[in-house]
DNA sequence: TGTATTTCTTAATATAGATTAACAAATAAG
DNA sequence: CTTATTTGTTAATCTATATTAAGAAATACA
């Protein structure tokens, strides 16, 4: 990454950072859980240190990984806290983590902008999210559980040594011997 | 509806119209393509009454639907447009449509918003976007094809009527085969 | 450190959905 | 209308991934 693009990353979020009304900065403990399913008091995480991650459970008791939350990330049910309703996911810390709680919803975030700037910088925020998604859903409807590992590497390069490989599985939406034995054909 | 959220609805949807800077005006025919995967000038597209769709063809050349957008919907290669980079998606009319071309990208549409409420109904058009690729990742990593139908023909139950059954396939990431197998074992 | 627990691997079997093919039904085109 | 083209159905077969099970390896814990 050349310097002049990291101090623009460095820019973009702190702006993004600024507008979002920091209440509380917070250290979590490796296993513990920030919401459940069900929550109705609905706040959003910026990573400082460490890693979350949220997920479903299905009617099955299976965990589907939505999203790896490392450093510099924000992790946050976006859809249950702007409308107001129950959370749909669990969000939880895979390492011991610091991070800063944002109460506010995003619409409400929006009458606090100052400057054009701002604006911006939560557009491209939410712009960013919208094509991870994409890239998502299209991966998972046409591509292999091969295809989307080597895929999962090449986007997130360092998850993977970070986190057990069953949640690996998890996020990519197979099971872990699976995963295993699509690992064990990749090695030949 | 009630007739409160309708007008609300209207009113979000003007706010949303207003920020863009519409340039044109537009009839297209069915069958007609609006953008070609690799397109270098993406625009967005308001749809006013019709049908439009994105989707991507894939290396085996089969295509895989991203979304539809019927009346009141922008389709919009977003990631593609907002990086300046080529477009990933193709956009074609599924009927004869009555749209609104959006040049600007979103980033630059900031620039141009002269209230909070404005901001607001742009940051809740985003808000959207991501809650409905947020289900769909989950549906897609949970649930089986015949789940996957029964919560489109709830969640689109217009746009089964108007488009040919392998296109829902397409949309679901089923072939059209299973999908009339699918029917099939509904009907019992 | 040794033991318990979790994670990973391997293999056998099961299953959802893909592929192929052939035909029927619907729609479009001359 | 009549024919050609597209779309939908059914069935046989194939394949990727799930499930189940058991043991090995790694990690956490007492």
């Amino acid at each position: 990454m050349k310097s002049s693009d990291k101090e623009m990353a460095n820019d973009t979020r702190s702006k993004v950072l600024e507008l979002k009304k920091i209440i509380e900065t917070k250290k979590v403990l490796k296993g513990e859980v920030l919401q459940k399913q069900g929550d109705l008091k609905i706040k959003s995480y910026y990573v400082k240190k460490g890693l979350l991650r949220s997920y479903t459970i299905d009617d099955k008791g299976k965990e589907h990984i939505f999203i790896f939350a490392p450093e510099g990330w924000i992790v946050s049910d976006m859809e249950s806290q702007t409308k107001g309703s129950p959370a749909q996911l669990f969000i939880d810390a895979l390492e011991d983590t610091e991070l800063e709680v944002i109460e506010k919803n995003i619409l409400d975030q929006t009458s606090s902008f100052t400057s054009t700037e701002q604006t911006k910088a939560h557009t491209l925020n939410l712009v960013n999210r919208i094509s991870t998604l994409q890239k998502r859903v299209l991966l998972l409807m046409s591509a292999s559980a091969k295809e989307r590992y080597k895929d999962f590497l090449i986007t997130y390069p360092n998850i993977i040594q970070r986190v057990p490989q069953k949640m690996v599985a998890s996020y990519l939406g197979i099971t872990p011997e699976a995963l295993s034995k699509i690992r064990g054909e990749m090695l030949k």
